[in-house]
RNA sequence: GGCGACGUGGCCGAGUGGCUAGGCAGAGGUCUGCAAAACCUCGUACAGCGGUUCGAUUCCGCUCGUCGCCUCCA
């Protein structure tokens, strides 16, 4: 298996630190407003991620942390004239709430900045002590100097950065490179004690306390977007490797930006959509396919056609499930199926196991895996209408191929069920419906039948006409 | 100024030194009372210019264009 590490800027074989173990960090949002499409970004990539891992036997750690300690916060809580921790306490929630929405379950560990100070002052205590730290006017900052290799992750020199040039107000630092690991309070901000007087944690301090904290040292994936390369991720390094003299993470995942209208989409541009809008109008599953539609490296465009597509991409795997599940209801067990589009049925089957692992492992390709799952789609749908002219199905051939798509979907994150369709359980009402309507057909009054099948809409369900009869499909 | 990514058919979007991506939209057809769903058929795409090669969309160089990072940002 291959991951594109952005450290070695190059596709990797994935070793693991511990054989048949995976532990992951991701840096997760600051928690000062409502989660963005492009926040969600990486909480679907890395849970995708570990699905599949695990699907392939690894035992996966990951760990998302939550930062609710923070400038903007601070600042967001100046605003609104409320405590800076109830603006974290009520975004955290927040997020947690819209991101489970999804339906992808919770990181094995997601860590809050607040919950680890000892560990983060810990941590500035030995930079201090090693001296790759410095206090000054009650706060600590990193020597950048000092750091061997730094830049190794985002390339930058030192020398080139544009802002050497700029000098910071009201700080007193050896270098402009250096960065704060230990804020000193300012008046009416949250703070702790520390050996340098009450301050609070640096933005990149937190992240390589908690990771060492969770997966130890020269654990395997860090990740996050591409927008933390520079420098949240290149201070986290100099950090830990500052202290442990070992390298820090293996492999760097970086996910793409999401944009709009080919601009990059970020709170402080202000061209965010929220996650918790997004799911007022769309099932959740649509944005799992808007991302896995394109690369996680690639940068994805955030557009009402864009989402269509992915919803029309999600019905498409959805009618399968209904034809497949209908023609399964009704096959008789011993039945025997059409016999050459079993054999292209039972080469499906294979061919998109095997498709969609090679996909995968190739740093997970989403978007191949996908078209793997299609190929399968369309088997099946071929297999149903031959099925159909025949009257034969091969009921154990097609359950095969409908539970290797919604294994292979699952680990997608994609769940198809019955709740989809909903064939079952129908209002009594809408059975009335129906049966008025096939009265009507039969009378060969199709004005009263389509009257009938508009009221059925507008409740909700579609008909569609099968020779078994008709049946009903749940709109979206 | 520095670092990096990218430019694929109407659109989105994989990928490859010579062999079908896939999806969406569109056209025609099958089925249907009409639909819906599904199936079949249809598009000689790889920014431009050079170079390497028997052969390049795929490798190299240049040009043009787009985007990201270098300041908080997923």
């Amino acid at each position: 298996m291959k991951f594109y590490n952005t450290l070695t800027r190059n596709k990797e074989e994935f070793v693991p630190r511990d054989s048949g173990k995976v532990g992951i960090y991701v840096c997760g949002p600051t928690v000062y407003g409502y989660v963005h499409i492009g926040n969600a970004r990486p909480y679907v990539f890395f849970a995708v991620m570990a699905r599949y891992l695990r699907s392939i036997g690894y035992e996966v750690n990951l760990v998302e942390n939550i930062t609710d300690v923070d400038d903007k916060i601070i600042e967001r809580a100046g605003k609104e004239g409320v405590p800076a921790e109830q603006v974290a306490e009520t975004y955290a929630q927040a997020y947690l709430k819209d991101t489970d929405a999804l339906g992808l379950g919770r990181p094995d560990i997601e860590p809050m900045a607040t919950r680890h100070i000892p560990e983060i002052i810990d941590l500035c205590r030995r930079l201090v002590e090693a001296g790759m730290a410095y206090e000054t006017g009650g706060s600590v900052y990193f020597r950048v100097g000092r750091s061997a290799g730094y830049g190794k992750l985002s390339g930058q020199k030192t020398d080139q950065m544009k802002h050497c040039e700029l000098a910071r107000e009201g700080e007193s630092k050896e270098s402009p490179l250096d960065f704060a690991v230990w804020k000193g309070a300012k008046p009416g901000e949250p703070s702790w004690d520390s050996p340098w007087g009450p301050g609070r944690p640096g933005w990149h301090i937190e992240c390589t306390a908690m990771s060492l904290k969770y997966l130890g040292q020269s654990f395997d994936i860090h990740g996050g977007g591409q927008d933390l390369i520079f420098p949240h991720h290149e201070n986290e390094i100099a950090q830990a490797e500052a202290v442990t003299g070992e390298s820090f993470a293996r492999y760097w995942m970086h996910n793409g930006m999401i944009t709009t209208k080919e601009e990059k989409m970020s709170k402080s541009i202000g061209n965010i959509f929220l996650l918790r809008e997004f799911l007022k109008k769309y099932d959740p599953r649509v944005l799992i396919l808007f991302f896995l539609g394109s690369h996680y490296r690639s940068p994805l465009e955030f557009s009402t056609a864009n989402l269509e597509e992915a919803a029309s991409r999600l019905e498409r795997f959805k009618n399968c499930f209904w034809k497949a599940g209908s023609l399964l209801a009704e096959a008789e067990l011993s039945a025997a199926g059409p016999a050459s589009q079993g054999e292209d049925l039972a080469g499906a089957i294979e061919r998109a196991e095997a498709e969609f692992q090679a996909e995968m492992q190739d740093d997970l390709n989403t978007a191949g895996a996908l078209a793997a799952l299609f190929g399968l789609v369309r088997q099946i749908n071929e297999y149903a209408v031959a099925a159909a002219n025949t009257g034969a199905v091969d009921a154990g051939l097609l359950g095969r191929a409908r539970d290797l798509l919604a294994r292979l979907l699952g680990i997608l994150g994609i769940e198809i069920g019955a709740g989809d369709y909903a064939e079952t359980e129908v209002e009594a009402e809408l059975l009335e419906l129906i049966r008025q309507r096939e009265e009507a057909r039969r009378a060969g009054d199709f004005t009263a039948a389509d009257a009938a099948r508009d009221r059925v809409a507008a409740a909700g369900y579609e008909i569609r006409d099968t020779p078994q009869g008709p049946k009903l499909v749940k709109k979206t």
